[in-house]
DNA sequence: TGTCCGATTGGT
DNA sequence: CCAATCGGACAG
């Protein structure tokens, strides 16, 4: 399916984190590249606010060469490698010099799937979770500090045709238990009912 | 320079 | 439940 994408400006992104969170979901990942376009809608995310939030690499408002993105402006990626083998995908959110992100944890693929299959070596699941998202779409440490508004790599409104109600539920995030009080901030949004979406009980 | 560990994933 | 796997953060 070839869709008309129509980018989202950055003014969209100039916001606090934990309101650009919600309002990313159903919106679409788009990314071109040589071997071809892949694009998924946004079903799940994740707010991490610098100064207040044990959980975010910015915490305190820290800077260090791996997290200095998050201070770029917003409508910046950042894109950071972990465990050794997985990348994870933001989208820098606030004011340039303010360290909010959102971090994009499941698509629902609508364009570019056989690339994404290929690209993931056909595993599934296919875009359920930060990293395989990062994996099919083809993203990579060289995105960090990437440019959203004008590059390959961006975010655009869903065509019309795609164009669904949808409810947005909120949780406690993701692999965070270690941020102290930060790990039941309820900072994780999500499309309810979604089948993209991952499920990862916090047993507590 | 040395140690510790992770905003995860995939296989047991 | 646990191993994989290694760059970054930080202490010394």
């Amino acid at each position: 399916m070839k869709y008309a994408f129509s980018r989202v400006p950055r003014n969209f992104y100039r916001r606090h984190g934990v309101l650009l969170a919600p309002q990313l979901l159903s919106l679409v990942l788009v990314h071109q590249t040589p071997e071809g376009t892949t694009a998924g809608l946004i079903v799940e995310d994740e707010a991490y606010i610098g100064p207040e939030d044990r959980a975010c690499h910015a915490f305190g408002g820290k800077i260090t060469p791996r997290n200095r993105a998050m201070y770029g402006p917003p409508g910046t990626a950042y894109v950071y490698f972990t465990y050794g083998m997985h990348y994870c995908f933001n989208i820098v959110a606030a004011e340039e010099g303010v360290p909010h992100a959102v971090l994009i944890r499941a698509l629902e693929p609508i364009e570019g799937i056989e690339l994404m299959n290929l690209r993931r070596n056909n595993r599934l699941p296919l875009t359920t979770g930060p990293a395989r998202v990062c994996q099919a779409m083809g993203i990579d440490l060289s995105h960090n500090g990437a440019d959203l508004v004008g590059g390959d790599l961006y975010v655009a409104f869903p065509p019309p045709e795609l164009a669904r109600p949808f409810k947005v539920s909120t949780s406690p995030r993701i692999g965070v238990d270690y941020a102290g009080d930060a790990r039941n901030y309820p900072w994780r949004f999500f499309i309810e009912g979604n089948p993209y979406v991952s499920r990862r009980p916090r047993s507590d």
